[in-house]
DNA sequence: GCAGAAGCTGCGGGATCGCGCAAGACGGGC
DNA sequence: GCCCGTCTTGCGCGATCCCGCAGCTTCTGC
């Protein structure tokens, strides 16, 4: 059994390399990437290897590299080792796991012994293992109880990046009155219409406003918007 | 000498005071933190203590921490320790420095030597030392070569709060039409107008289209954000 | 088959935004 | 004093946004 390492910290990834050789003793070689584009590189190369990355790196995203990486080989294990559980990676990772495929997410903050359980989980018992405090977004996104449809996800995506109305409609091939609908809906949702005082000129731009609370609720984040960034300068080509 | 360290990552605590260890042998005392709050406190009950932290902590933001801390206490000679160079950082932490304080900013991708040599410079010879890279940073945007004016970021920070422009001409004291001057100098230097196709229809909403291109530039981050709605709601209230 | 819910669409209107045009205020260099 | 660049403010227009109203389709349960 190989396991590859992905992780920018040098400082982690000894940690990584230390958990992994003490969890999984019938593991017969370790190898490192300090960056996704390397990471995916290695992969392809050690095409039996399970994974252990990072979801927050510098030269290349982790969930990009887990796309592209699981598309090539859609039952690698792969264990998302995070420091954040913003709604943003959670929606991000669950969108891109193949039918079918283990693969786990532990915060930073677990204990070695959860690290190291999940390590055994997924790579001999190939189970998922999803951290409870990630789990708990997972269900509440996904499973729409106050959290958010794909359409009102997709929208917030799309104001966030800066585009018009009519773009949108356009890219999403609705109509203009649709879109609007959807923002209205986004609106609701996103509690944007507090007044936040009696005084009535203190007032929102609604548009900015809901893209403003999603970030500081984690709904988006700076990785996820420099996807949808790439995504729609890719729409924009054809 | 004491020296307090803030940073909540325990790998990189424990990290630093190995470095710290090492590299001051007249160092004769060690504190820990693992968030702003904690260091705060700390920072009052050991007051000729010396700090060097992280400025991305999930509690507490590094930069609250240090402006509470010299403003109790000036002189206090702090070394920033950070994953990011963005101007997010750079400026947030210029903002706050006393004049003739001595500091540092080093990043940590930085090597040892240059870790070591730093807390040496500020805690033995009480110099300033900022990393090459953010120092470049700093005279971008500070310098106002190709960078931004206060005024400018200041109204950048107001409509990506999702402010209107008449909350805005009454936040700042301006009038309507000022507030849209400066906006339009905002999009000029973000570049916002780029059809980005011959096509004229895939066009931006150019004010939530600032904000993105601010927050992909690193301009904005979550902490500068955070910071910002905190200081708003303060004068909603007010 | 039919009632009800949910989503898409067009119409229209009031509010806001983006911005050109132009007049005044302030400061610096000659 | 005079000219010039920067900053502020007012006016006005066209484009966009926000949203209530209403008609249409699709799906679901009975």
């Amino acid at each position: 059994m190989k396991i590859l390492i992905i992780e920018d910290d040098p400082l982690h990834r000894a940690y990584l390399h230390e958990a992994v050789s003490s969890a999984l003793p019938e593991c017969d070689g370790v190898i490192e990437a300090d960056n996704g584009t390397e990471g995916e590189l290695l992969a392809r190369q050690n095409d039996s290897a399970h994974i252990v990355m990072d979801l927050q790196m510098n030269q290349r995203n982790g969930i990009e590299a887990a796309r592209t990486i699981w598309k090539e080989r859609p039952e690698t294990r792969i264990l998302f080792w995070s420091n954040y559980s913003d709604e943003a990676y959670v929606r991000g990772v669950s969108r891109i796991v193949p039918d079918g495929a283990a693969y786990g997410y532990v915060l930073k903050s677990a204990s070695d012994e959860r690290l190291k359980l999940a390590l055994r989980s997924i790579f001999v018992e190939s189970q998922c293992v999803i951290d409870r405090e990630v789990r708990g977004l997972q269900q509440k996104s996904l499973g729409r109880l106050s959290g958010f449809t794909d359409a009102e996800y997709e929208i917030l995506v799309d104001i966030a990046l800066g585009l018009t109305d009519r773009a949108i409609s356009k890219r999403r091939h609705l109509s203009l009155r649709s879109v609007q609908n959807r923002l209205q809906q986004l609106y609701d949702k996103l509690d944007v219409y507090q007044t936040a005082g009696e005084d009535d000129d203190g007032r929102f731009n609604l548009r900015t406003r809901a893209v403003a609370v999603a970030f500081l609720r984690k709904l988006l984040n700076y990785s996820a918007l420099e996807r949808a960034e790439a995504e729609m300068q890719e729409w924009l080509k054809g």
